[in-house]
DNA sequence: CGGGCCTTGTCAGCGAATTGTCAGCACGGC
DNA sequence: GCCGTGCTGACAATTCGCTGACAAGGCCCG
């Protein structure tokens, strides 16, 4: 967990090294605007704090630049006390956070593992069984990387046959879970979206053991 | 984008009430920490608003409950003044920022939507998704960087599109943002807004995938 | 207070994509 | 070789989403 400490006061910075230190992180000090503006841009930190009155560039356009790049790690910026409009301004120029100096360490620290915990938790939907991968965000697949058009129907029954991870699945359970149980079909019905689906992805990634259901193939042998 | 106001005092609730409302968030009030428990544990918000003194269920057992159980919506706590103990607990228990008691609306504002840009896993205040930018701060939408004029239901539409990044958004979900679920409206009001923007917008921008939902297009190929 | 403009929900019709059904065919198991 | 299960291609029905028009409501301005 590598922190990026942008201050130019000697004292603060070795006092957030510290406690920053202590609650886990590998922590880099920087004391200048064209420094922390290279670093941020070129490293990859989990957290970087950053104070505003910066020898050499201000510490919002740091920020600024660092948006408009692209760059969305989570930042922590320090403020001066009731000056609400800079913290205004510096939470549009996408700071993540803001404390006003001066501040308790302890608060700076739950703060910091607080931004952390949050920008950590969006893991990408993405599963892939054999050749076939399914983004369950975007509701696609691709076959080796291919994007495939599939239609609604023909997704769900690939994404729960993904999701059994390569169990054979009987017809009745498919149709239970595709249609609700209300609505009857003709058991043939599924036999028919397996079989554009298969023409779709060619042979080779949905099995049939007969008489007893289907399963994905390569997922688990 | 739903918006829920946990608070007991009727005045400033209705400022909340207000304030955000006019940011372009679709709002709903609660007074008392029970109904704030069952509300936000089985509605989706995209923002809570906590105020910590609250009848029926302190405001911070109401959080780790939330929190307990798996909701990991933004939450913006209201603390008394001066309280830093009180923001620490409130920080640890979940809370994803915290404002001390009284405040300028605007800084309210601003980090409300700071916590919404956020909890999107987005930095910056002014998103760009493939020829389409739309700037928070000004609710306002540009294509190719020529400025289109949309309405503050498309704003709502196409925002909370983008804060999806790129994801599928099922018509349910998008109905239950742009209005609350209080009043109901026929499928079809979405469908015509979209037609609408689709307009102004021209194709190869908000995508449908039928049976799904919409998406907007170019937001990560 | 009245008038006009803008926004937005509803309706009805249309076109296309999706999907169920059917009838015949293939293949495997015994 | 026979039987049964599952596959395939064609076809038709249906669902889904789009569009344009219209009307109701809201808001601003005179």
């Amino acid at each position: 967990m590598r922190a990026l400490v942008v201050e130019d006061d000697q004292r603060i910075a070795a006092d957030l090294d510290a406690a920053l230190g202590a609650a886990g992180f590998v922590v880099e000090t920087c004391a200048d605007g064209e420094d922390a503006w290279f670093l941020g841009d070129t490293e990859d930190y989990a957290l970087i704090v950053l104070d505003l009155g910066l020898p050499a560039m201000d510490g919002l356009s740091v920020l600024k630049r660092w948006r408009a790049n692209g760059r969305n790690m989570p930042v922590l910026v320090l403020t001066a006390r009731g000056a609400w409009m800079e913290r205004v301004e510096g939470i549009e120029a996408g700071a993540d956070d803001y404390l006003p100096k001066p501040f308790r360490m302890e608060e700076l620290v739950a703060r910091a593992r607080a931004l952390v915990r949050r920008s950590a938790g969006q893991g990408a939907a993405v599963h892939s069984i054999g050749a076939l991968t399914l983004d369950t965000n975007r509701m696609s697949v691709a076959l080796r990387g291919v994007p495939v058009r599939v239609t609604a129907l023909e997704y769900r029954l690939l994404a729960y046959l993904a999701l059994s991870n390569g169990r054979v699945v009987p017809p009745g359970e498919l149709l239970e879970h595709l249609y609700g149980d209300d609505d009857a079909r003709e058991a043939n019905a599924l036999e028919a979206v397996v079989a554009r689906l298969r023409r779709k992805l060619g042979a080779g990634v949905i099995g049939t053991r007969r008489g007893f259901g289907y399963f994905l193939e390569g997922s688990a042998a």
